[in-house]
Formats: C-alpha cells, structure tokens, sequence
RNA sequence: GGGCGGUUAGCUCAGCUGGUUAGAGCACCUGCUUUACACGCAGGGGGUCAGAGGUUCAAGUCCUCUACCGCCCA
C-alpha cells in the first residue's frame, strides 16, 4: 500500500478542512438532485431565514438536523432535495431600516415610498449574501442553486395568484374590525404577533350622571379610563334588576359631554365589576361586537401614533397614557372618581418591539379562515399528514378548530404590495396578478394600489409550492412537491407550519409535506431563552470557530429528544470536539498501522480472528440500530449509538486488542478489519459530523483504499447497509468474556494498587470457552498486563493469599502474594455473595410464580431461567472461595 | 380559565411499543508520559426514577390523584 509515515497532525484542526471540503462538494455540485422519475424523491424546504438577520442558534439546529435527514437519504441514493431561501422578514427589516434613517435625521415619508424600498433594497442585498455565508459554514447540503427569496418573481407572483384567487372565491374581503394596532411598527398586526402579558394595573371605577335625574348615577369600571371619551353606550345585563329601570336612559360622559344610552346586552357579566359596562366600539373588540348588535356609533379616539385625537376634547394631542393620567386626576377632581383597586390584567403587547399594543377599529384586509382550517385539520386527523412529536397534533388542532380570521394588512412599505387597484373614477376595485393599466369598467387609467403590504407569513404559508414554482406547472412542482418532511421549530408551529398546511391544500389540492418533526428551542446553560436583551446569545460562529462544526452540529443534537427545548453549553461543546479529536487520531492509528501492511484490504466473512468477528457482528448491531432509529426520527438516540460504537467499542476495545497482532507477521493482519470498520463507521457517522468523516475518509480511501469503494466522496459513498451474516452471537459471547476477564483483572490490580508496569500472574478456570478465550492470552496480557494461565482443575489455584473473580463464563484466581488483605477479600466475596443471593432469591420468586410463567412470553420466561442458573452458579462458587478463606 | 410538557446520579440529559443488575457526558475520587489520542487511558464512588394510590405475572415506562417547575392558548 502507500507510505507508511502518517502525515496528519496529532491533534484535529477543523477550521481549514471545513472550508476545502465545502467548496469540494459545491464544485462537484452535490447538493443538486437529478430528477429521476423512477425513484422516489426526499425532500425538504428549508425554513427561510430572515434576509437580514444574523446567524443564531436556532438556524444552527434546524440545520443541523436537516442535513442529517438530507445527508443521510442522499447517501441512501434517493434524488434528494433540500431547498434553501430567504424571508423578507417585513416588519423587522422595516424597522431596521428606518431606526438607520432616524440617524440621519430623516424618515420615510420624507424620502417617499419609491426611494425607501430603493435604500433598502441595497441594504436588504448586503445582507443576503452575509446570511447565506453564515449559513454555508454550518456545511449543510442544500441545493443553493434553487435558493428563494420570498421578493422573487416567482414566488411574488405566488402571492398574488393566491390573493386573486382567494378574494374572487369570497376567502378574502376587506373590512372595518377591531386590530391590533402597534404604535411604534405603525402597522395592524395579526393576532398571533401580540404577546399577552398580565400586568398588575388598576381598575378605576367611575360614576356616570345620568341625565335627568340629579344624583343618580351609574358606576362602570375600567382598566383603561382614556377610552371614556370613545364611549358611546353603557351597557348593562337586561336580567340584572338593579339597572332594569336605567335602561333605555342616557348618562351623561365626562370630559366630552356626550349624552350616551344605556343599553341591555345579556353579553355583560352581572359579576364583573359593577355589573355596568362602559362601551367603547372603536377600541375593543368585545365592545365592538356589543356595538353591531345595538347599532352603537364608534367613536375612534387615537390618532396612529397613539396621542388622543380631536374625538378626545380637552385631552386632544396628549399620548394615550398621559391622557389617562390627566383623566383620572380630572375624575378625581371631580368626585367621579369612586373607587381604585389593584386589578391583574393581560394586556397585548407587541411580539417584535414590546409595546403595548392598541385594539383599533380600522379598515384591513382578511382571509376568512374556517374554509380553509377544515381541509387542514381533516388532512392531519386522517394521517396524511404525520406531527412529529405526536403531541403536538392535538396543540395544532386545537388551535384550528378555534381558529378566527386572518388580519393580513400591514401599513408597512416592505414587503408585497396588496394586488388591488381602486379606480378614482368609478370607484371599482380592481383585484389583479398583472399591475392593470386601466379600469375594465369605466377605462379611466386612474388607478391607485392599495398602500398596504401582506404580513410576511402569508408568503411564507405559500412557501412549499411557491419555490417549486407555482403557479406553473414546472417539472419541479411535479417532481417534489407534496415535500417529505418540513422541520422546524414547534414555537412557529401557528405561524407558519398550519397556515402551510392551509394555503398548499387550497393551492394545489395536496398536502405541502407528509411529516412535520418540530424540534425544541435551543436555550444558554442555565436554561435561560437566548436572547440579544439578555445578553446571553451563544454565537455559533464563534463556537464554530473555537470547537469546530461538526462539534457545534452534534452538541446541538447530542442528548435531545424530538421537541425537547435543550441548552448549549461549553461542557457539550467540548464533547464533540474530543469526540472528533478521538476519531482523528483513531484514523491515525489505523492508517498508520495500515502503512505497513503490504497484503489485501478485502474483508471477506466468514472471519478467522474471534476479535474481528466480534466488531463486525457489533457494528452490523449497530447499523441495525442507526437504521431502525433514523428512520423513526429519533436522531439523538442513533447519534448516541455511534458514537459509543466508535469510542466504547472500536477504540477501546478493538483497536487496543487489535494492536497485539499488529506488526507479528505468524498471524492473520487486522488491518483490514480495522480499515473496513473505521470506513463504514464514518459513513454511518457522516450525516452527524460531514466534514471531520469526509477529511477521515479521504484519508482512508487514499492510504487505505476499501475494495469495491470508489466514490469521490463520503457524501455520495452509499449509507452503510446492515450485513445480517456478520452479525455473530458466538463471538460476541467470546469477546463479552474475554473483555469481562480483563476488567476483573484491572479492577483487582486497581484495589490492590498494583504498580502500573508489573506483570501478575492469574489463573483462569474456565469450561466451555477455554479454547476461545485462550486464544486471547496475549491480549489479555497486553491489555491487563497479566500473564494467564489456564487450570482444568479448580484444585489447581494457589492455596493461599488467592483473589477470585466470579464471572459468568471464568474465574479469575489472582495470587496476591504479599499484597492482600484477607479481611477486606472476605468482605467484598461476603457482599458480592449477598448481591448474588438477594438475585437468586428474587429470580427464583419469579419462576415459582405460576402466573409468571403462564402469562410471560416464552422467550422472557427462558432468559430468567437461564440467568437463575449462572446466577446460582456464581453464588454456589463464591461461597467455595469464600470457605476456603476463612479456614 | 383550558391544554401540554417536565420532575431519573452533584450538574445536563437519554431511556421509543411495559420484560436483564436504570445509562451517557460533564463533575468528583484513585492510579497512569501504555510508541493513535492528557481534546487521553484504566479503575471507582454516586440513583427508594418527585410523592401517593392503582392496573399487571412484571412499572422509570400504562392509569388516577397531589406537589413543584416550565410552556402554549384564551
């Protein structure tokens, strides 16, 4: 073979090998799938990142465990795509970029709406290309060169068919509602954008005159006394008899000295507060309702940066709370003012910026959801649709089922513009995919678009269908769409994931993917949610930097289930990065030990060596296990397999045994073994650790080739497969009782502190294996630093200062000539004899019970039996040693 | 108010459809420059699986209740 001097450093330096394997796999345009009509593809459409926003560790684990999915279904041969994009991200990018503008002492509106989306465009293009080089780093396979933007052409004019098509169905409509109004992003907001937080406020009771009748009075309460002047009813219970005769009255408002009605409206609480409820339509959305069923007028009192507006009489101008402080102290002045208590409250705030939001009765745009909510429920209650954890089928359903409408509109500039034109002339509305250049009906040309833009998500909900082209009907639309999985963080579950459910049954007819697997929220080492006011945002670039990334991706995936929030800390950092060291120099032991080795690299079963067989049958387990919990998405658990596969099994054992026949040229090479081994393993390992496996692989194909393995890279090399014939229960009892030997003996050597470098002498009785395990005497010499010999005759130990070992297949007789303490050797045989018979007693209770054994399946009732036996045996053996050191 | 999740070794967590003596990493203790690796090796200590009932031949695993922590929806 080749040279044997190993050139790879000693220790594993990932941060120039990441960067050359990725531009590797990008040159020979690997994460590009061939459409193959005869196959079945795997697909998954990345969750887009902001356009502006930074790398964090939220895209950190989504990547990571979707190119563990995408990885691992590429090398299983399937045409596989994983499609990348980016996300406009309206409101936050907006705001962004207007907070730069502030700087410079402008705003928007001084720079008109054309110029904005101008600047920020540049702005928007710096970012992108940051993101997406950010994203790259993390070495994840996806096929950038269909990467989307949610501004694209393609997916724009997505947007629009969609809006077209939902409005001429009735599934959009326009209407005066109460929304969510957030001051500081100016714009309405969807119900889902608004954090309810409960806030130790008050509730102000307040008395209102009525008119007529001079020192009456009705008391309302409130939480929010500013809204006194958009008051236009006071409303009461029509059964509640203590306002029975005040109904149909009038009171009159403070402040404004507007007459209002009291109205009945069984909708109010005879409990709540007064059981007299003041009314104010135009910013509440209860008493909005209350308001269309008494055919009360709305008084809107807010202009939109939340000061009081003209409607608000002497508090014009001043900001909502501030109009409240001078309400309440004119209230008080007054003598209205009746009563203050503390009252707990919940009260919206804004999702991006924390300020509390305003209910406001305003003109938007909405999707009338429930036609649209039912295909989506009916498709995840019959199965074709499959939420992973399982658990959150019922979260998603119960939100579908109690699902209101869709508040779309957004008085922002970023974004897609609402496809309607209002004609000046005639008033039509025009609701178009093509800007239209003049009215149909009265052919003016003044046309005027509507000024307002769609919340991000509803682009987003398109996203499946739309970066495979639709509204065409393109060979990728056909090919790969419905999608396999979409893997995403459960907090969007609503946001996103249901209304792509929504929006790619009502666009196409098809479920948008078959599996939804939502993982947890990656949190600090304390547990804490990470966040930039905090202060306690990991950066993975930085941990990127310092540990690699293959560390980062399988410290993000190490020891989670699916849905778990989990933390990041420098302790799991760590261990990936030792995890790689220790494959790195295992590769170098074995290339190594390979440079020598001038015969065959074929492993061909059966084998001769019991340790060969003995690793093969293990990492055949192995690829079983991998197989058996990739599939069922339970990446964690396989990647824990492997892992102590590689490092429990394989390095610990198997190369420290292997090393005995290193180098003797009377015995058959492990060589092979361990080349052939080290390279499936790392294919196994691929998906989890891409670059370290690639670097360790090329390494192995170019000093070590495999036979039959040609690939140009790990990545298209084929997932290893399992290889039944090898797995081998014979061996795989031969080595547990040679590798049982071994500890006993460094236990024993350990408690008796015998010098690291002294070779004892032990004895080891043993029947049915003898051939087998002293076949391993030079092993065990090696690797306990024992020099064995085998007794056919119990008789045959030493008399005295003896130690024994009661294994299941052996003993171990060790004479400690000088250095044993026969008061302690009694003490331990005495516990380890305790322990033996409470387990002889529990499993003899066991197997006397009759309804054990008539109910237990046979094999569980045999495995006991079986364990009884060696159980009684050792217990019968213990007590031999045990009497022959007390007399 | 409704719903969901968690509670397993000092810490962070695995443990899927019930079936060996409940595991890992880190931390801790002891020993080791064993020629792949101190980002390491060997050995060791440490758990009444939150509590109480129940189902079952068999419960960390299923059911009920309780406590505490967290999340979602209203």
């Amino acid at each position: 073979m080749t040279q044997a001097k190993s050139e790879m450093p000693a220790a594993y330096e990932p941060v120039g090998i990441e960067a050359k394997w990725y531009q590797f796999w990008l040159e020979k345009g690997y994460f590009t799938p061939k459409i193959d009509p005869k196959k079945e593809p795997f697909v998954i459409i990345m969750p887009p990142p902001n356009v502006t926003g930074e790398l964090h560790m939220g895209h950190a684990i989504t990547a990571a465990l979707e190119d563990i999915m995408v990885r691992w279904h590429r090398m299983m041969g399937e045409p596989t795509l994983w499609l990348p994009g980016v996300d406009h991200a309206a409101i936050a990018a907006q705001v962004v970029v207007e907070k730069q503008l502030a700087e410079e002492g402008i705003n928007r509106q001084q720079l008109g709406r054309e110029k904005f989306l101008e600047y920020m465009q540049v702005w928007v293009d710096q970012c992108h290309s940051r993101i997406t080089e950010q994203h790259k780093r993390l070495g994840i396979s996806c096929d950038w060169s269909r990467e989307k933007y949610t501004m694209d052409p393609g997916p724009s004019k997505a947007v629009r068919t969609t809006f077209k098509r939902l409005y001429e169905k009735g599934l959009i409509y326009r209407g005066e509602r109460i929304s969510n109004w957030c001051p500081r992003c100016a714009t309405a907001l969807s119900d889902l954008e608004v954090d309810h937080k409960d806030i130790n406020g008050h509730l102000w009771h307040v008395n209102y005159p009525v008119v007529g009748e001079a020192e009456k009075f009705i008391t309302v309460a409130t939480t929010r006394p500013e809204t006194i002047v958009g008051d236009t009813a006071v409303a009461v219970n029509p059964e509640d008899k203590r306002f029975k005769n005040l109904i149909g009255k009038k009171v009159l408002l403070p402040a404004v000295e507007r007459e209002i009605p009291i109205v009945a409206d069984a909708a109010v609480s005879m409990e709540f507060g007064t059981g007299a409820v003041k009314i104010t339509p135009a910013h509440d959305p209860v008493d909005f309702d209350v308001a269309q069923r008494q055919g009360l007028p709305m008084v809107n009192i807010l202009n939109n940066d939340v000061t009081m507006n003209e409607n608000a009489g002497p508090y014009r101008g001043m900001d909502r709370f501030d109009a409240r402080k001078a309400i309440i102290a004119d209230l008080e002045a007054s003598g209205q003012m009746v009563r203050v208590e503390p009252y707990s409250h919940s009260v919206g705030h804004c999702q991006r910026c924390q300020t509390v939001v305003e209910p406001v009765a305003s003109l938007q745009w909405y999707v009338r959801i429930e036609p649209l909510a039912l295909p989506a429920i009916a498709a995840v209650k019959d199965g074709r649709i499959n939420i992973l954890p399982e658990r959150f089928t019922k979260v998603y359903l119960n939100w579908m089922e109690n699902i209101r409408d869709w508040c779309i509109s957004r008085q922002l500039w970023w974004g897609h513009r609402i496809p309607v034109w209002y004609c000046a002339h005639c008033g039509e509305v025009l609701v178009e995919v093509e800007t239209p250049k003049k009215c149909p009906k009265c052919t003016s040309a003044k046309l005027q678009q509507d000024p307002d833009t769609l919340d991000t998500w509803f682009s987003s909900a398109l996203w499946p269908h739309s970066t495979l082209g639709w509204p065409e009907e393109t060979d990728d639309l056909r090919y790969f769409y419905p999608t396999s999985v979409m893997e995403t963080a459960y907090d969007i579950l609503f946001f996103w994931v249901a209304r792509m459910i929504m929006m790619g049954l009502e666009n196409t007819g098809q479920i948008p993917f078959h599996t939804v697997y939502l993982h947890g929220l990656i949190r600090d080492d304390r547990g804490e949610k990470m966040s930039k006011t905090r202060g306690n945002v990991v950066d993975p670039l930085i941990m990127m930097e310092e540990y690699g990334t293959d560390a980062l991706r399988l410290a993000l995936t190490t020891g989670t289930s699916p849905g778990a929030d989990s933390r990041l800390s420098t302790e799991k950092m760590e261990a990936g990065r030792n995890f790689a060291n220790k494959l790195w120099n295992a590769t170098r032991f074995v290339l190594r030990s390979a440079g020598s080795y001038k015969g065959d690299m074929k492993v061909e079963l059966p084998l001769e060596a019991m340790e060969d067989r003995w690793i093969l049958s293990r990492l055949n387990d192995t690829i079983a296990d991998v197989e058996r919990l990739m599939k069922d998405f339970q990446f964690g658990e396989a990647q824990r397999q492997i892992h102590d596969f590689l490092w429990g099994e394989f390095c610990d054992w198997y190369i420290e045994i292997s090393k005995v026949r290193i180098g003797n040229p009377e015995v058959v090479s492990p060589v092979p073994v361990l080349v052939h081994v080290l390279e499936k393993s790392s294919r196994l390992l691929h998906p989890y650790m891409p670059f370290i496996t690639e670097e360790l692989w090329q390494n192995i194909k170019e000093k070590a080739p495999v036979s039959g393995q040609t690939a140009d890279s790990i990545m298209i090399a084929g997932y290893p497969q399992v290889d039944k014939s090898a797995i081998d229960p014979e061996a795989e009892r031969v080595m547990m009782a040679v590798m049982g030997i071994i500890r006993a003996i460094r236990n024993a050597r350990a408690e008796n502190y015998v010098e690291a470098n002294r070779i004892i002498d032990v004895r080891i009785y043993t029947t049915e294996l003898k051939t087998a395990i002293a076949a391993h005497t030079q092993a065990i010499r090696t690797l306990a630093r024992a020099d064995v010999t085998f007794i056919d005759k119990k008789e045959d130990r030493a008399d005295e200062n003896i130690l024994v070992t009661v294994l299941s297949e052996a003993e171990v007789v060790i004479p400690m000539v000088d250095i044993l303490d026969i008061e302690a050797e009694k003490k331990r045989l005495s516990q380890e004899m305790e322990q033996t018979r409470a387990d002889v007693e529990r499993l003899e209770a066991m197997l006397k019970n009759k309804e054990f054994l008539s109910k237990a399946p046979v094999v569980v009732v045999d495995k006991e039996r079986a364990r009884l036996e060696s159980r009684r045996d050792n217990l019968k053996r213990l007590a031999e040693h045990l009497d022959r050191l007390k007399s």
